[in-house]
DNA sequence: GCAAGCGATATTGTATACAATAATCTGGGC
DNA sequence: GCCCAGATTATTGTATACAATATCGCTTGC
């Protein structure tokens, strides 16, 4: 892959916008940016084409490019689509997975519950996500898996916020476990459902979360 | 969106691409595109990194823009995915479907059958994408939708192989028509694990076609 | 005869200068 | 007092010039 100014640009602007430090509709302004980066604006350009091409801002032309922050209704979506493809990961990793594997899964939700114990929530983010990951890679298709896993990378500022609730996060690792169980079990159906409703939990709980804040629906609507 | 050289670069180069005019690992020379397009490198440039964000090339620092064709194995897993998601967007179409869309699924299916007779073979695959793309839109998730979109236009070169198959095409039409049939009677199991089949019969059997082709598996991993 | 190091060359990466377009502000007319 | 039109200004879009890096060929030493 390209290591160069362009790629460190969009890669910190990425980090920047998907950890909900721009606002939706904010300006990238080309010039600002570049004096910021302290380099000239030819590779703030290229990595602004990347973060549009991506979704992650919009470009009008000779108007600019503007952050594109998804809105209730688009997190709804997507979080919708995350827990299907998730599940299709678990039914597949319940075809070819190994001890090893299982054991790998068991070691990161307990990770994850230690880090809870602690109450490290970064500690606990990463191990949820690796969890997660490697259940991806499990399922042997590279493609979903990397699917997957850009779209957990869009959810994740997200994901967040529902961690407040009390009780939802021992339910959580409960839900891990079960799923680690079902896949153990080579239970393709059971596994999938388990996953599928772990991740579209998050969604509901989130949409309603938001629903409540503000019903400010629409305004940032896909298409 | 834009509306300039680097989108109209990027479209055709995309277009190319997708259309398999360019060749596995065939390098993007900017200063030969540059020429080509009869403008600068500038615009150029943006649009390849565009394209490498969207991952139909690779870039290598200091090395160049590369097409990134996937191979067999790629497609397959594509297949499998598209699969699964078309099949959640027959499932939720069940619960919001009105009698017009309805109407407009078979109307495109018979326009389907239109071609197939003529033997257009262009007019059938439009026809044939209009009604599948019917079906994203029908589940109301515009996120599905789009995503959906997206993964059909970078399988749709591929589609075409399969339709030589002696047979295939009447099946086809018979497939979708099971499917509108489910849909309108609100059985979502029914309805995606059929949406599911015929999707993924395609990708199975260009896989099969593949693998007696060449054994060359392997050689444009994803990753 | 072969390998390693050095230099030439080509290509990418970046900076700057200029052109074109859109938003803004000001002035005049109604 | 409000609205429309033209000029101004700011910002994006493009071109070109230059710098840096990688590849390839050559020479030189073993």
């Amino acid at each position: 892959m390209v290591r160069d100014h362009v790629d460190h640009i969009e890669t910190t602007l990425q980090d920047a916008i998907l950890d909900g430090r721009y606002a939706d509709g904010e300006r990238l302004d080309e010039t600002r940016l570049a004096e910021q980066f302290g380099v000239s604006r030819t590779p703030v350009r290229e990595a602004l084409r990347r973060l549009a091409a991506t979704g992650l801002a919009r470009q009008h032309a000779n108007r600019g490019t503007f952050v594109r922050q998804p809105g209730p209704l688009d997190l709804y979506e997507m979080f919708q689509v995350m827990a299907r493809l998730e599940a299709f990961c678990a039914e597949l990793a319940c075809a070819r997975v190994a001890p090893s594997a299982i054991a790998a899964l068991r070691a990161l939700n307990d990770a994850c519950a230690a880090a809870a114990t602690q109450g490290d929530v970064d500690r606990y983010y990463g191990a949820n996500e690796a969890f997660h990951q490697r259940i991806y890679a499990e399922s042997g298709n590279d493609f979903l898996a990397e699917t997957c896993q850009t779209l957990q990378r869009r959810l994740r500022p997200y994901r967040r916020t529902q961690l407040r609730t009390p009780g939802r996060l021992a339910q959580s690792l409960a839900e891990h476990a079960q799923v680690i169980d079902a896949i153990e079990a080579r239970q393709p159906r059971k596994a999938s459902a388990l996953l599928r409703d772990h991740v579209s939990v998050q969604g509901e709980r989130f949409h309603r979360l938001m629903s409540h804040w503000r019903a400010r629906e629409g305004q940032g609507a896909s298409g």
